[in-house]
DNA sequence: CGACACATACGACAACCGTCGTATATTTAG
DNA sequence: CTAAATATACGACGGTTGTCGTATGTGTCG
């Protein structure tokens, strides 16, 4: 009943670089600008201008939050993790797989193959999902 | 043995209007652009001239391949339907999910309620799976 | 105090994406 | 044969993305 899935489709979907520099404020919690960027250039090098100019373009996009009460702004991701990875997988879903989930989750197990952990993990969430939801 | 995981990264990851008209070269076959352009705009309005230069530039980026033969020119997909979902899964899993695919899959289960049958078909994927696949 | 390090602001830019208008060639109808 | 219909070619454009250089303000250290 409750009122929880409002979607919200206000905030835009990230883009590539967006998503990973929201990779890690997922990861790091509120970071200033150059602690992004340095846990960013562990991987890639890219400019710290860009960094700065990625977080200050998503900031009006309500992807991120600042606070600027100290000299150095720290910046808070407002997307929250799962909701935009839930949006990102159903996007794709509808976009390319036709809405067809079980074929989406098998390309995804045989595109990168899961160990016997995560196989049981799924079969786990299968069983939850059997009970609750009913079609 | 056989050298099947190409992968051939030579081909670039389709945008959206370019997977909306694979999907249709998928489902239909080898097709006109006007064939493509009406198929398309069942769903949504967009001239003809657009498909025609999509489909124009995506010959040359090895997406789909054309038939000058006749005077309304045949286009025919490239890249196949399946390792094309399959690289986009994989890219997602990458990008967003950190490569942790049963993530992907929970996210994908909750995005869109499966039916039964679908999460009886997934159930076999696991099996089969956990059959061939040891880790 | 003065110089240097560091932070933000912001303009510019090349590449790309999706869109379309228009020009031109070819087929077809009358 | 001429005119309308239809096909392709192609340039252009507005918006976005990711990149950076440079300007400017602000702390800090000796």
């Amino acid at each position: 009943m409750s009122p929880k899935h409002s979607a919200s489709s206000l905030v835009p979907r990230p883009t590539d670089a967006e998503l990973a520099i929201l990779g890690v404020l997922w990861d790091q919690g509120p970071s200033t600008v150059r602690e992004v960027h340095e846990a960013l250039n562990e991987e890639k090098g890219v400019g710290y201008t860009t960094t700065l100019k990625l977080l200050q373009k998503m900031a009006p996009k309500g992807l991120v939050e600042r606070d600027e009460s100290a000299r150095s702004h720290i910046y808070k991701a407002r997307s929250k993790k799962v909701p935009t990875q839930r949006r990102l997988v159903s996007d794709l879903l509808t976009k390319a797989f036709g809405g067809c989930t079980p074929s989406l989750v098998m390309q995804a197990l045989s595109a990168k193959k899961a160990s016997k952990e995560e196989l049981a993990e799924i079969r786990r969430l299968l069983d939850e999902m059997e009970k609750g939801g009913r079609e």
